[in-house]
RNA sequence: GGGCGAAUAGCUCAGCUGGGAGAGCGCUUCCCUUACAAGGAAGAUGUCGGGGGUUCGAGCCCCUCUUCGCCCACCA
């Protein structure tokens, strides 16, 4: 027998790690004769290195995937990382900048050669968190969203699309942010609430007749305006419909046109419409056929078309646009106002909304199919409540901008002609038009959304459009386990994407996993910097203590506040399974390995079975809903409250002896050890590994052992019930013993007045109550004699009086203050239980099985209090 | 403006289809008892956010209000 040592050392987690994976593990092949179980990780983008969110939800993975693998199934585990366009573009710019130069000083060639470098670099830590933590991903699968094949599916989806027409080139209002020089979708942009201000500008009649008063939250715009919009119901303007102003500071003559969209209610009830710089002036303007003005550029400096204004930032316009109007005396008046300010989801910027031309998808066919996957039920979501979400966004979804002004990414596989105009898309290089034959092509330099090739992800993965092996059998996958935040960048992309390329779904389970906030409630997050790297914790507590307080905390209901805390908390778990299992493996020495006696089980053999039968059973329900909070729980409540506090205690008298009994008890703590490390293993995966090889089993590794299944012939409530009886007898003992102060090294005699089932019962437990309450001597009475009832202190339970002499150690007066108090907590109890079966609409409603359990918890309380009052009555 | 989630012991949270309020941490007392002091034993602590309603019975169901958090939305 190998010595282990008195503390759990998480450290052997590497060799353990290695050991798995030189065995194969993690790998999974094609084989038509097993059920699969597939699912491919999200992929993290190449950013930087992960925080305790993303252990989270990879640590779901590996839960579920390990659990899987040990039910038989031939599991798949697909992992790899994500270019991440725009997000790891700014951090090489970033980069870039500290040395003082930009993308444009050092070139394309040269720059997409350091973010190749930046992405080998945290690829490669990512890859070493993703270890650290244990995770069994089939690395032999691993891929990127820029590797070769998968560039392949990326163009081929993009030529399958637009040779359907529904990728277009269009002149929009798009999201532009002049930080990142490019346009982003409509998703990418974060909304904030800012205060501002709402400035009231007059506009003159071109005729000197007076002004009209616009509102605006961006004055800087108005240099841009060409008209002003009323809404043709207001009775404010009529007549007015028509007429020319002269718009101040620009001197360009602009007419008022009456338009729907305009909000009576609001502000004066006339806009000022400037359609290159706002989605809704837009549209004004295209039904009243207004010019479109660019007075922002690119790079949210004003443009020539801002006359004196051209070459200001556009903040420092606002302020003179402000100050020149007011000289003007045309400044109404200036209102405080909360503002609801588009940002760059990447880097924060305010948000230009810009007239440009860029690649859109059209939505509405894709959409359509996408909806009806969930309607239907073929994709569920889980907490379904997202499957709301999901439909709403989908329901109203629009085009997608799917163009990018950047350098990083898959470069849009489109060729213009010089001499048609036209566009061809080509999977292969494009030398000629595909429309007129013209050699004279040029490609499109800018590169798709980021999200269009993750849009892929699950089915490019595993060889799509080049090899249909893994497909066959793998795909779809099980399920898509993901953060909320993005179901409608990813999740809903990833639907209609797989249905339109392979008509299939993508995944049959969408799981989307609680948010992690760090201890102050903020939402763990790199950029806000509030992100905690798991490494640190691991470090600290162990891998496995980690897994398991992110798991256990991984609810349906709501978002998780993280803290180290917790993780300590498990540490003294796993401390205490480590120890158990030293005790069992201690004291195993003569135990033949073989299977115990049914026939010879004591009644706390049956109990601890029973209770890990139901314990297994808890768990495995709590895997199969994803309420994986609940299956931690059971397997630690089991664990530590019901086979580390009593049943190793109730063992360890019977370890003393010899024969049978003793060989019955080292096969039950076995066998239930044994199952608990395989119960527990998806969840901490080292430290059951650990323990399960120094205990006697079958195979190689837990990690490819069978998942215990319940087994309900080992179910036994009398058992239980039984048990009870003797746990609630040895607590009352220890309450005694506590209250007397007595030594826990001096036994001390106990005298019982049972019921005659109840004292059999203790008979057959006498040296566990022994044992566990530290008794040298137990006496079955009839009675006490009265003038000896003051010579004890006595507990009472359901059919039993317990007494254990106290010596003279007691303050008769404390004592009969302690029954007193317990008296009124009983009574109060008792009167609470006695008023329902008063209540005659209860007799008659209720029932019949709750009234016979009201019935007798009202005789065990009055029995109680009736026991209490005799002994306050003795005293 | 719409939607979703949350409000339970000092703190972080469980509480399944309504039927005697729970865990961990923290706190009090005792204990280094040969598995474990990263431990053990015994305790104290709650108008289950407020107000209505349904029911024999509500932490749980319905209505309403309040306070937080998160999404979505073109109100200048």
């Amino acid at each position: 027998m190998t010595e282990l040592p008195k503390n759990y050392d998480p450290s052997s987690a590497a060799e353990l790690y290695k050991f798995w994976l030189d065995k194969g593990y993690f790998h999974a092949e094609v084989d038509p004769s097993r059920e699969k179980y597939s699912i491919t990780i999200p992929p993290p983008n190449v950013t930087g290195s992960l925080h305790i969110g993303h252990a989270l939800g990879y640590t779901i993975h590996d839960v579920l995937v390990r659990r899987k693998r040990m039910q038989g199934f031939n599991v798949l585990c697909l992992p790899g990382t994500d270019h991440a366009g725009i997000a790891t573009q700014n951090k090489v710019e970033q980069k870039l900048a500290k040395e003082g130069l930009t993308r444009h000083d050092i070139g394309r060639e040269k720059f997409l050669e350091r973010v190749w470098d930046w992405k080998n670099e945290y690829g490669a830590q990512i890859l070493n968190q993703f270890r650290t933590m244990g995770y069994s991903f089939d690395w032999d699968r691993e891929r990127f969203t820029m590797d070769e094949g998968y560039s392949a599916a990326v163009k081929k989806a993009f030529v399958t699309l637009f040779n359907k027409g529904y990728i277009y080139r269009g002149a929009r209002v798009i999201n532009w942010c002049p930080r990142c020089m490019t346009a982003i979708s409509d998703i990418e942009v974060e909304y904030k609430d800012q205060p501002s201000h709402l400035w009231h500008f007059k506009y003159p009649f071109e005729d000197g007749s007076g002004y009209v008063v616009v509102a605006t939250t961006r004055p800087e715009t108005m240099l841009g305006d060409t008209a002003v919009a009323v809404n043709p119901g207001d009775k404010r303007y009529e007549g007015m419909v028509g007429k020319m102003l002269r718009l101040p500071l620009v001197d360009r003559l602009i007419p008022i046109v009456a338009d729907d969209y305009v909000d009576l209610e609001f502000g004066t009830g006339a806009v000022k419409v400037t359609p290159a710089h706002d989605p809704n002036d837009f549209e004004i303007g295209m039904r009243h056929n207004l010019e479109q003005i660019h007075v922002i550029g690119n790079d949210g400096k004003m443009t020539a078309e801002a006359g004196k204004y051209a070459g200001l930032d556009r903040d420092e316009a606002r302020k003179q646009v402000v100050a020149d109007i007011d000289a003007l005396g045309l400044l109404d008046k200036i209102e405080d106002y909360s503002h609801n300010v588009g940002t760059c989801a990447r880097c924060g910027t305010t948000i230009e909304p810009m007239l440009s031309e860029q690649w859109f998808c059209k939505m509405k066919e894709l959409a359509g199919p996408a909806i009806e996957a969930v309607t239907s039920g073929a994709v569920k979501f889980h907490p379904d409540r997202y499957a709301k979400t999901y439909l709403e966004w989908m329901e109203n979804v629009r085009d997608w901008c799917i163009s990018r002004q950047l350098w990083w990414g898959h470069q849009i596989p489109v060729w213009k002609c010089e001499d048609c105009g036209k566009y061809t898309a080509s999977e292969d290089e494009c030398d000629s038009c595909s429309h007129c034959g013209s050699k004279n092509v040029t490609r499109e330099t800018d590169v798709l959304d980021t999200w269009f090739s993750s849009a892929l992800w699950p089915f490019a993965t595993m060889g799509w459009p080049l090899s249909e092996d893994l497909l066959d059998y793998f795909y779809p996958t099980d399920v898509l386990i993901t953060a909320r935040d993005i179901i409608y960048l990813w999740v809903a992309r990833m639907i209609f994407s797989s249905l339109e390329y392979r008509k299939q779904i993508p995944f049959k389970d969408v799981y989307i996993y609680a948010t992690v906030m760090n201890e102050e409630g903020k939402r763990m997050s790199k950029s806000l910097g509030t992100g905690v790297d798991p490494l640190e914790l691991v470090e600290k507590y162990g891998v496995d203590s980690l897994r398991f307080a992110l798991i256990s905390q991984a609810g349906k209901n709501q978002d998780m506040r993280f803290s180290d805390k917790r993780v300590e908390n498990v540490r003294g778990f796993a401390n205490k399974i480590w120890n158990a299992s030293r005790f069992v493996i201690m004291n195993l020495e003569g135990y033949d390995g073989k299977p115990m006696d049914e026939a010879k089980l004591e009644t706390a053999d049956k109990w601890i079975l029973s209770r890990l039968n139901d314990t297994v059973k808890a768990a495995n329900k709590g895997f199969d809903n994803y309420d994986m909070d609940d299956a931690a729980r059971a397997i630690y409540d089991f664990m530590w409250n019901e086979f580390c506090d009593w049943y190793i205690e109730l063992a360890k008298p019977r370890l003393r002896e010899e024969g049978e009994g003793k060989r019955n008890v080292q096969a039950v703590l076995t066998k239930v050890l044994e199952t608990s490390m395989r119960l527990l293993h998806p969840i901490m995966p080292f430290i059951t590994e650990e323990i399960w090889q120094a205990i006697p089993h079958e195979g190689e590794s837990v990690m490819v052992a069978s998942y215990p299944e319940a087994d309900d012939s080992l179910e036994d409530k009398e058992a239980e019930a039984q048990m009870s009886v003797v746990m609630d007898l040895v607590r009352a003992v220890r309450n005694i013993r506590a209250e007397i102060g007595a030594a826990p090294s001096k036994p001390v005699p106990l005298t019982l007045i049972c019921d005659g089932d109840k004292a059999e019962l203790v008979k057959k437990a006498e040296v566990i109550v022994k044992s566990l309450a530290k008794v040298d001597e137990i006496t079955f009475a009839d009675a006490i004699a009265e003038g000896d009832k003051g010579k004890f202190m006595s507990a009472h339970f359901p059919g039993c009086d317990i007494y254990v002499p106290m010596a003279g150690l007691v303050d008769v007066e404390k004592e009969k203050e302690r029954i007193a108090n317990e008296l009124k907590s009983v009574e109060k109890d008792l009167s609470k239980h006695q008023a329902k079966l008063d209540n005659e609409k209860f007799m008659s409603k209720a029932p019949e099985e709750i009234k016979q359990k009201e019935i007798n918890i009202v005789k065990e309380l009055t029995e109680t209090a009736a026991k209490l009052k005799e002994r306050l009555a003795s005293l």
